[in-house]
DNA sequence: TTCATTGCAAAAGTTTTGCACGTGC
DNA sequence: GCACGTGCAAAACTTTTGCAATGAA
């Protein structure tokens, strides 16, 4: 599911919740946007200079910690590896291979906990890991 | 669930499991079997060298990472948070309180999922946050 | 005895912070 | 214009690594 956004639907986005419209955002945003492979820090820097050489990674860290904060990208860790960002906010689980590090995106039914009635739940978060079939051979 | 375990239980759990029972291996692990509190490694690291001060850092993080290797413990990873460590090994959720930064553990359905057929999966992980009823108030 | 483990110190990374400057609203 | 965001550099942390000494089997 890759998304061709334009700038100015980013900016309406934005708005929605609160969030100043900067180029530098607008630019993390669109990559992990069009890009669903689930980057880490460095990997939307390493992209987003690219384009735009002048801008720096403290501002990567802000953006995404903005985007997340205000949930139009949900922070994905597992495995110790290193925090990667996704764009897809809808519920979905997510499957990381072991041996090629490739995070799959999977469905997965909305179950019912136990133990934490009265609980105020913001986000559910289901991790999978193991072989993918490419490298289970 | 607090476990009171003998250090000699501990040793056989550790030749089963082809790890060499080092007093600080078992240190680690017997904290963190009797304390399920889900800590990270500095509290770990703080929590043994009360009785014993000369075990190393390195030696908690070796540990905790032999620990985990060999399926003794699981690594919990919630919300860009340090890494904490559960001696619970059977299938439950874990719930992160965002004011308090508790974790509850709850019960869950094991549930199906869709997308990632012929992956072989080898850990699976639900992870909540939110509110919990204490600080929703 | 042997080889994995330990512990120290140093290195390597990652993430955060302070602050002057720039910019969206 | 003002408040917020950016960017640079440095600081603060966390985790890893190299290697000699130690100790479990």
């Amino acid at each position: 599911m890759v998304i061709d956004l334009e700038t100015k639907d980013i900016a309406v986005l934005f708005k929605e919740k609160g969030l100043k419209a900067t180029p530098q955002r607008i630019a993390v945003y669109k990559f992990l946007a069009e890009n669903p492979v689930h980057p880490d820090v460095e990997t939307v820097y390493n992209q987003v200079i690219k384009e735009n050489p002048a801008f720096s990674k403290t501002t990567v860290y802000n953006s995404l910690q903005a985007l997340s904060d205000c949930g139009l990208v949900i922070p994905v860790m597992i495995d110790n590896e290193k925090i990667r960002y996704d764009a897809d906010t809808s519920f979905h689980g997510h499957f990381r291979c072991e041996k090629c590090g490739k995070i799959y995106d999977f469905k997965c039914s909305d179950e019912k906990a136990q133990g934490i009635d009265g609980f105020e739940i913001r986000q559910k978060d289901v991790y999978y890991s193991g072989l993918c079939s490419c490298c289970k051979i």
